[in-house]
DNA sequence: TTGCAAAATGATTGCGCAATCATTTATGAT
DNA sequence: ATCATAAATGATTGCGCAATCATTTTGCAA
């Protein structure tokens, strides 16, 4: 038997099949009596909806797409698993999209995801080019700007301060006694921008900030990188006796070179990460890190893009950050 | 001006609609001055193909369904990389299914995406039910089992053995110079279940097989993972002089483990890890693992399911392995 | 040149659904 | 009881494309 269609189910339930359409998508629209005989008949037909034809009479399509700049980043496979949460068990599907932390890029992938207009769009950080934010605002549907907060979002935003963030950490090395902090970062996108300024903040506030303490690339993450830049920064500014990591990555690859290279962590050098991906609190000593929300971001941001009940009520979420403090500052 | 159909590309052209259409999917069935009339149109109009119009036509979506258990774990983050490495310009997208390791979610998921037909489906592992199996027969489109290798695919296959690479870990050890070797595994699915008999092949060729030598749980593997079954380890098997582990995970997990109880690696144990994420090589002292070709198997997988040319002329690819030996396995 | 197969192009139709508008039925105020 | 209004349900239509079949043009052997 071929698939059953509305019009089956329409039969099956003695209705007409675009009642059925409405007591499938929108149920307060119809009785209760009939919503229960449409339920009964889609079960007992094994009915499921097209979702070709549903997207090509409405022009508008059941997707959530969702913009992140890497697939191979940690930090968001935890988002898109949080994403994933969310969606599961709605009408929604995800359809992804890879920027490779480019605007233009992000731009050209998202014109063509706009096609049939999605259900929703979540998109990474905040830095969208001018056409990229009015095709979504003329789009007309729900967008969840994630990974970064601000004041003005497109429509909505969940995410946390990575200014405060890394200002905070800082200062965690401050009152754990380090005197010379560095600074090692690689894939400065903006928002490790925003790491560095809040860095920056925090030094500037308890003395002088001497540029040589900063280290940086933009080739992408990894852990060697860690021990490269370590290099780099140790013989730019030798008196280094703390860094500040970027992210975790990264603060794996420090505590390695230290290893390598003999160097007592906490004693001679403090080591602090970002995002707390998971390795972080095993190795030996274990390094502290910015704890980041990032399965809760990605599921908030999911609950917001459909409307689910239990979103928040405000379209501004900070979730916040918390350090966690490990053996790797701890200066006795 | 609303969005050009193909009804606008052919009066631009001076054709007609379907024929437009025909010069985009199958230029090779019209007239090449033709073909570049319609070219040419399509440019100045910015036409861009209706997806669910054409879906619904034909009753074939341009998906490329993509099966993987996880999508936090690395190993199958490196393989979407290549796939959509080799999906990248092509008129095909990547619709993405997580298992969570259970083959009955798997076949009701695959169930919800074989409707409409999509182009091709990628798979991970050869343990489908019958149900599944049946459904991509009938489903009659390129199917590519990925991950493992078998004689008799569904249609296509490309992986490696894990048996073998296994086996060849082992046998290092053993080479190597340790003479009681145990196994560690978390999230035992059907190619870790491969990978132990492989292991204990090697053992039994060279030797007698103490059941206490194996330490293994069904838990998702994680860093923490490899430190708690070292321990069970240690404790049911005293003499212990090397650990083959299931994935890298463990064997990092592992490693920090033996820092904090003060076990000299390699000296009084090896460590070897399975599929090189990329932390293996960078810990102090690196460790012993078997490189995996993760990325090329998404990204043959890809061509070979769209038939590109550049494709293998034979349906089963084997693309082995290679043990990469590093200090965590280097007795002097 | 004629004839005929093959190649190239066109006309019609329907995929399954939801937008729109039309109609019927229920509700409630007077 | 009457009417106004709202709620519930139905009929028609078209979204943009490709399958199918029909027609025209081309190539080329005899």
């Amino acid at each position: 038997m071929p698939k059953p269609t509305l019009v089956d189910v329409g039969r099956e339930a003695g209705v007409s099949a675009i009642t059925v359409s409405r007591a499938l998508r929108s149920p307060e629209k119809v009785s209760e009596a009939l919503r229960a005989k449409v339920e009964i008949a889609v079960k007992k037909l094994g009915y499921v909806p097209n979702q070709s034809a549903s997207t090509l009479a409405s022009n508008k399509s059941s997707s959530i797409v969702v913009m992140v700049p890497s697939i191979s980043n940690n930090v968001f496979t935890d988002v898109l698993g949080g994403i994933s949460d969310a969606l599961h068990g709605s009408r929604f599907n995800m359809q992804i999209g890879y920027t490779n932390y480019d605007s233009q890029e992000e731009e050209r992938i998202l014109r063509s995801f706009l096609n049939p207009t999605p259900s929703g769009v979540i998109i990474s950080g905040l830095e969208q080019t001018d056409e990229t934010r009015q095709m979504l605002e003329n789009a007309g549907v729900p967008v969840v700007q994630i990974m970064d907060i601000s004041p003005k979002p497109i429509d909505m935003i969940v995410g946390f301060s990575h200014d405060q963030a890394a200002e905070t950490a800082t200062q965690h090395l401050i009152d754990s006694g380090y005197k010379n902090i560095g600074f090692i970062g690689a894939q400065m996108d903006p928002r490790s921008l925003k790491r560095l300024a809040g860095f920056k903040k925090a030094i500037k506030d308890n003395g002088e900030l001497r540029e040589q303490c900063i280290a940086v690339t933009n080739e992408p993450s990894n852990v060697r990188l860690g021990a490269t830049l370590l290099d780099k920064l140790t013989s730019q500014f030798p008196e280094c006796d703390a860094v500040f990591c970027n992210n975790d990555d990264l603060s794996v690859g420090v505590l390695f070179e230290c290893q390598r290279r003999g160097i007592k962590v906490p004693e001679e050098l403090g080591i602090c990460g970002f995002n707390d991906l998971g390795i972080s609190s095993e190795t030996v000593p274990s390094i502290t890190s910015v704890t980041t929300p990032l399965r809760e971001i990605g599921r908030l941001a999911g609950v917001m893009v459909i409307g689910e009940e239990g979103a928040p009520s405000t379209p501004i979420v900070d979730l916040s950050y918390t350090i966690s403090a490990r053996e790797s500052t701890k200066r006795t």
